[in-house]
RNA sequence: GUCCCCAUCGUCUAGUGGUUAGGACUCUGCCCUUUCAAGGCAGCAACACGGGUUCGAAUCCCGUUGGGGAUACCA
């Protein structure tokens, strides 16, 4: 918006490790990367583990992976804020003797009911404070009756301010607060109280994060400063959403890095993909490297207003990505795919080439490994329909049996010797080259679209060519006899 | 319900009082071409609505509508 950002900072990406990377919160760590890498400091991964319920150390591990994948780079942690438990615990208690927090001994059970009248009233509820006008001796009686409580911190009754990075001027009124709980009377801090006191231990000088915890940030300011530390600056993102406009669900399809990362997504093209869905760099450009987008890259730029996930834009980045790499940078990302083909094990050479065919005409990687498999097939499946056409023409199994003996003969197997034997045949019969080509790429290939014929056949080779053409012949046979033609 | 946030083509966006409202994805057409892609060119398509402020509003203010978020002893 209009706040002036300077480094060095320190910035965390704090996930909760419940389930894999949300696309949401991957754009949360890239902007965090950018916006570190652009102006010195640290990135700090914090892993927010203290719903000992819901996290799985597993998950820990999958979300370190997936960041890792898209390219953000993280420069301390990952740290598991459950091991910092006893440290939030202390400084709850430290809050408490300081009078900047109070015990409360009402139960869920009261406060349910009182949320549920509040409710019926139509207002917001927020706490009464009835604990807080408990007297000294009240509480110790309390206390020595054994009744559980609770730690509320004792809010500020001014209006919170603060300028939010992508919103401006914040302003929250009081009556919108309430005491909130720090500790359970479990004992356990409360996601509130870890999140600050980590905060302020790693020197957090930038938080930027969802939408989601836009109204936490009013609570946290005060209780950053009731422990004496510094207030970062805050920047809330705004959600992305599903073509429905609501939050982007499992409806639409995958939601998750890893999922887009079995689909076969070129890891730069998410990261790019993500970088633009609010954020832009103010000129037209769209195709950029993180090196690009970290010289580029400012707070300023970011956007209020949330954006639909667009899948059509990203399949396009990813293609445009696998356009401009060479396949010799594409193949570490192609080993699964290759691996799940069934071709890891195939001739590297006639992999690479095969493959090099298929950069620019699929969107994906796993398309494009899909694509090179008939090449690496004994036999093929030909597209009937688009068959039909050449099983009409008697004349083209006689054809193409001399095409075959002459590319069977040809001292050169290379698209030149190629391409100039296939001309001459059609030149000698009085035919048009387009009257050969198709059929013979639908011979090698089973498909009526695809590279240049006479790459396809170099790269195909002499005995595979010949075998192709061998069984295409025959199978044009047996459709016209199938079809009962008249002589 | 209450509080808060958001609002430019279908989608991502540029635009910060005066523009023929620009770009990208998608879609359509043409060129290139042995096909499919890629690439090039062209086209379709937007300031949610209503009031102000102003000589002049996509841009500023107020409403309405629509969408989203938050309303926990979850994070």
């Amino acid at each position: 918006m209009t706040t002036e950002t300077h480094g060095p900072v320190r910035v965390r990406f704090a996930p909760s490790p419940t389930g894999f990377l949300h696309v949401g919160g991957a754009r949360t760590a890239i902007y965090n990367d950018l916006l570190r890498q652009k102006l010195g400091g640290a990135f700090i991964l914090r892993i927010e583990d203290t719903d000992k319920e819901r996290s799985d150390e597993a998950m820990t591990r999958q979300i370190q992976s997936a960041l890792a994948w898209i390219g953000t780079v993280w420069d301390e942690g990952p740290f598991l804020q459950s091991e910092r438990l006893p440290r939030h615990h202390e400084r709850a208690e430290e809050l408490l003797a300081a009078g900047k927090a109070y015990r409360c001994f009402c139960t869920p059970e009261e406060l349910d009911a009182q949320r549920a009248e509040a409710q019926k009233k139509g207002t917001a509820f927020r706490y009464p404070r009835t604990c807080l006008r408990l007297s000294q001796e009240e509480v110790e009686a309390r206390l020595a009756e054994g009744r559980t409580f609770a730690v509320r911190f004792r809010m500020p009754d001014d209006n919170i301010r603060f300028k939010d990075m992508v919103r401006g001027d914040m302003d929250f009124p009081p009556d919108a607060l309430d005491d909130f709980i720090l500790l359970r009377s479990d004992g356990n801090p409360t996601y509130h109280m870890s999140v600050v006191v980590d905060d302020i231990d790693m020197r957090i000088t930038h938080v930027i994060r969802g939408e989601d915890h836009l109204s936490n940030t009013p609570k946290h300011i005060p209780l950053f400063q009731a422990l004496g530390g510094e207030v970062p600056t805050f920047g809330h993102l705004p959600l992305i959403l599903g073509p429905d406009k609501k939050r982007l669900s499992k409806r639409y399809g995958a939601t998750s890095v890893e999922e887009f990362r079995n689909e076969g997504i070129l890891p730069q093209a998410l990261y790019n993909f993500l970088a633009l869905l609010g954020w832009s760099p103010g000129d037209d450009r769209e195709i950029m490297t993180r090196e690009e987008m970290i010289q580029l890259f400012s707070v300023d730029r970011l956007n209020a207003s949330p954006a639909v996930f667009d899948r059509e834009k990203l399949l396009w980045m990813s293609s445009q990505y696998m356009a401009r790499h060479s396949t010799a940078e594409l193949m570490p990302h192609l080993q699964t795919f290759l691996e799940q083909a069934g071709l890891a094990d195939a001739d590297p050479d006639r992999l690479a080439a095969t493959l090099e065919l298929h950069r620019t005409r699929a969107r994906t990687l796993k398309e494009m490994v899909e694509q090179v498999l008939p090449y690496f097939r004994e036999s093929l499946e030909y597209d009937a329909a688009a068959c039909a056409k050449f099983l009409k023409d008697p004349a083209l199994p006689g054809l193409l049996e001399t095409l075959r003996d002459r590319y069977a003969a040809l001292p050169e197997f290379t698209k030149e010797a190629l391409e100039a034997g296939l001309r001459a045949l059609s030149e000698e019969r009085g035919v048009k080259a387009g009257v050969l080509i198709h059929p013979v790429r639908m011979a090698l290939s089973g498909a009526a679209g695809g590279p240049p014929l006479f790459d396809l056949v170099e790269v195909m080779g002499r005995e595979a060519s010949r075998r192709h053409l061998d069984r295409f012949v025959a199978y044009l046979r047996a459709g016209n006899a199938a079809t009962g033609s008249p002589g």
